[in-house]
DNA sequence: TGGTATTTGTTGTGTCACCAAACATAATCC
DNA sequence: GGATTATGTTTGGTGACACAACAAATACCA
């Protein structure tokens, strides 16, 4: 008899589903501590018994993705705990191709960054087969260098545009000129050691960065709207510390989001989207500047007085006020993350971007909106498509444990 | 020792976590299919063993959870199975108070409306404590004319207005001129006989009546955003077949999201709101009509050439579709259920609606959007109330399960 | 009309992962 | 050096499920 679920169904729930559970508490028990815990501390943490937490960490640190340290410092009285962090013998490769540049990354379960190879290069209207085939020669020049105890677990493709996830499909990726990329038949895959590939849009593997600081660690914001300023305008939403991705991983694209219907044609159809307002091209143009400037060069103008400038930046600071404004009120959320060339003149715009927020956000007699600025990381999309395949193994460490 | 887990981490699991999933498992099984099931049905449907689902369904059937029909009919071969239906002796009691009318029902597990008041009376600008008053009295009305032999298991209360769930206080409710309204210090809980009371936004619980056909069924939709029409817009997403409620519950607010920001001012503080387009009262007065005539006039005038209504009408269909693009850009969704008075004029709504949505959303290219009309209810906030809390009980049936 | 096949529902038996409690270990305190 | 305290391990008991055998109720067929 076929013993299979009905498809959007809950599973049935046996023996083994407890284990598994508890697997994945005490492992994110253990992840998402900033300080090392002992068996003990994870039982405290947990409402497991002591004895359980033992014999499920044994399991995990046989796995590696736990490592114990040597107990060495005692600040209490009783017998010292063995404090257990995340193993370091587990991680994932990260790959993104942007328009300006292609970066692969090998992280492990400790979020540190192993290897790294970053190559700038202009990718809009390149061939997609040809750049992904670099990109596969990039992560088999990186995978030489690393360690051979280190064990890969994943690999995964931060791109700019509308991605399929199931299928790993890029659907439409405007600012690169790609259409229905097949990436699996372009890619060779044997450049990434076979290791299964993920694809994912790069404004939700950037925001998983901002969520957590760690792999499985949760960092200071937990709900926030991520705007990824690139060529374009890339968005993604964090609700309870987790990407909201929506039905078929669309979902946060902000990019589109009508300003003014009476404003400028966009190449997606519609008119006035936020992109034509906020996007580094339509920035750049309308402070008089050449599509290649540095955003640093336009901040530049703005503090010594350049009235283009000074237009370009309050007309994007308004019309991000007006696009996230409708996401917050729809979203229930009120901290916005600025990233990509938007953090680089978040100074700028925060104070109208604000002002804005506060007037047009309903709950904002409630709770006052926040703009936050992202940390600086070159490439936070390869970082993320890493944290995002080392998420997985957290999410059903089971898999990865010999029984 | 304190044998609670952090606030945010997830619960260890022990055996009786698994009796509880598959306690739920079968439950849902059994409401969820449109006929009647037998065990051997649900064992094949859940991946369990006819001898778990046995265990489990007697002790629902003891609870009233579930009820037992007579094995009459018998189609197939071997012996006939026991059908298994929603227990009818179960049932909740849903409430609603809108700026036309209050609202008192009692709901069954099988969805049928076992009884039901109401009370036509404007409440706008009305005192917040004689109204809930009021509605107490309704309640108490109600109950009487029960059978005593059904079991209330919970109230639920569909209000107007943004709602802090967790302490049941209405924030803010505009068009009834309400704010800061602690609902169960003004609404007497002994006319609800003590029956626990949760209090939620009416777009929300709308949206469940269509979510879900009868408790614990889902309806041909499971991924939309529902538009509540009434005085001013609201409005819910339902995403997976369940209503996208946001950190704090208040995710959804569609009617302030902004169409044009130079558009003219809304009392929510911002500008060229949805609500000043497609709003009831906005609709009737760009048509010249007072304030409180049907719905059914515009649209007759509409159809008979009159230009103010028609402006009316193309006005509302085009700030909806500016403003419903958005959402479904940033939510990933590509269907707009129409509800309240917007419902009314549907039909006269969708052409010029659709179109916009066509031009506008991103995704459109590999999924139409799509406009349907919800069914006609004239309180779907007090059904959708009384499933809120019938879905409570469906999602955890141990609590509700004598051992 | 009675035997066989088929399907449903029930009744043991074994397994697995947990809890509880006792025990062993390693430190501090006096 | 013994008492105290905390960590980690070992042992026995329990609950819920799978598996398999059985009982019950129907259809099919000679």
């Amino acid at each position: 008899m076929a013993r299979t679920p009905p498809p959007g169904a809950a599973a049935a729930a046996r023996q083994a589903t407890i284990r598994d559970t508890n697997l994945r508490l005490v492992l994110s028990t253990v992840l998402g501590s900033a300080e090392p815990v002992s068996r003990a501390g994870v039982a405290g943490a947990t409402a497991l018994t002591r004895s359980t937490v033992s014999r499920l960490t044994d399991e995990l640190v046989g796995a590696g993705l736990v490592d114990e340290l040597e107990p060495l410092r005692a600040p209490g009285r009783g017998r010292p705990g063995t404090p257990l962090v995340a193993g370091r013998g587990v991680a994932a490769l990260g790959l993104q191709v942007n328009p300006g540049f292609s970066a692969a990354r090998v992280v492990d379960l400790q979020g540190r960054i192993v290897e790294e190879h970053l190559v700038t290069e202009d990718l809009v209207g390149s061939d997609p087969g040809e750049a992904l085939r670099r990109i596969g020669e990039l992560a088999r020049r990186l995978r030489r260098g690393l360690p051979p105890t280190l064990r890969l677990v994943g690999a995964g493709l931060a791109l700019p545009g509308v991605v399929s996830v199931e299928d790993a499909v890029l659907l439409s990726a405007p600012n690169l000129g790609w259409s229905e990329v097949d990436v699996p038949a372009l890619l060779d895959l044997r450049a990434l050691g076979n290791l299964p590939l993920r694809v994912a849009n790069e404004a939700d593997l950037a925001a998983r960065t901002v969520a957590e600081v760690v792999p499985g660690r949760s960092g200071p914001l937990s709900d926030f709207v991520y705007v990824s300023g690139e060529v374009g305008i890339g968005g993604a939403a964090v609700i309870g510390g987790r990407v909201f991705a929506g039905r078929h991983g669309w979902a946060g694209e902000i990019g589109h989001v009508a300003v003014d219907p009476r404003g400028p044609a966009c190449p997606c159809g519609s008119t006035g989207c936020l992109e034509q307002y906020a996007g580094r091209r339509a920035m750049l143009r309308t402070a008089g500047l050449p599509a290649g400037a540095p955003m640093a060069l336009l901040a530049q103008r703005v503090r010594s007085g350049d009235a283009a400038a000074r237009t370009s930046l309050d007309a994007a600071a308004r019309a991000l006020g007006v696009a996230l404004s409708s996401v917050l009120n729809v979203l229930d959320i009120s901290t916005v993350v600025l990233g990509g060339h938007l953090a680089e003149t978040a100074e700028l715009i925060r104070p109208s971007l604000e002002q804005h927020l506060h007037e047009r956000v309903i709950s904002a007699l409630w709770l006052r909106p926040a703009v936050e600025v992202a940390g600086q990381d070159d490439a936070p999309g390869a970082t993320g498509a890493a944290f995002a395949v080392l998420d997985a193994v957290i999410d059903h460490p089971a898999g990865w444990v010999d029984r």
